[in-house]
DNA sequence: AGTCACCTGATT
DNA sequence: AATCAGGTGACT
């Protein structure tokens, strides 16, 4: 499931369960899924917040449990905690008998506890609504290194939130070819691209909450109207030119070769 | 700096 | 049987 959009519309879907109660219990399905979660038990959940592609859920004293979904992952809250489905990886049982449950048929996705937020995310860019995403911070960050503009965008460190679909996106939007080295994008055209991240996400975020809304509807996947991304051969939307794809950094990039030079 | 392992399921 | 998948660490 999840970008960005994808784990702020999870997050703010998780809050609507709120006033939360105290964790009784934990399980998970295998060992690596979580660590250090039963020292959550007596503690309290005192609300859910988001930091990146990071959901944290945060407990009576200070301390938290991450969570990342990675690439198949949900959170949600299921009103009684013994009826789990066959891809719940993990739990928090709650003493109204509800759960906290991570959701996840690959299970990829994993749970840490932490006795404090400090430091947790010192490695993180700046979050991409927030006024720490400037365009000086963004150009410094590409001009430090020649690595590909789209693995710059994919590394949560220039700006945090995009994955292989919005970073895609965010370039074709651009007019900026994935391959290109970052430290050779003019400075008007990176301010560009820093403008055009804030947009899609800003429109996946509106469809991801829409889609988390309808329910039974789509609640998995989203509905954003992607341009490039899974498109190989189709038509390009402005140009009519082929849509490629091609190997970057071991995964797909989808990109219009007429649009982005 | 680039590749690969981590997992399971869907599609070719 | 092989390849691919919305992510990220942990390796060469």
């Amino acid at each position: 499931m999840p970008e960005l959009p994808e784990v702020e519309a999870v997050t703010r879907k998780l809050r609507v369960a709120s006033p939360w109660a105290e964790i009784v219990a934990t399980g998970q399905f295998r060992p690596t899924t979580a660590t250090g979660l039963e020292r959550a038990i007596g503690l309290r959940v005192e609300g859910a917040s988001r930091r990146g592609k990071h959901i944290l859920l945060s407990l009576s004293g200070g301390p938290v449990v991450r969570v990342h979904l990675k690439m198949t992952g949900n959170l949600v809250v299921i009103p009684d905690v013994r009826l789990r489905t066959a891809t719940v990886r993990a739990w928090l049982a709650l003493n109204d008998g509800r759960g906290i449950v991570l959701e996840d048929p690959r299970a990829l996705g994993r749970l840490t506890f932490h006795e404090t937020i400090d430091g947790l995310f010192d490695d993180l860019g700046p979050e991409p609504f927030s006024a720490e995403f400037t365009a000086q911070h963004f150009v410094a960050e590409a001009q430090r290194t020649k690595k590909p503009i789209k693995l710059l965008l994919m590394e949560q460190r220039a700006v945090v939130g995009l994955g292989n679909i919005y970073a895609a996106e965010a370039l074709f939007q651009a007019g900026i070819h994935p391959a290109k080295p970052s430290n050779e994008i003019s400075v008007v055209r990176l301010k560009r691209l820093r403008g055009h991240i804030v947009d899609v996400l800003t429109a996946a975020l509106d469809s991801a909450i829409a889609a988390y809304e309808q329910p039974g509807a789509f609640t998995e996947g989203e509905n954003f109207p992607v341009a490039v991304y899974g498109r190989e051969g189709e038509a390009c939307w402005r140009c009519r030119a082929a849509i490629r794809r091609m190997p970057q950094g071991g995964r797909s990039t989808y990109y219009c070769p007429k649009c982005q030079r």
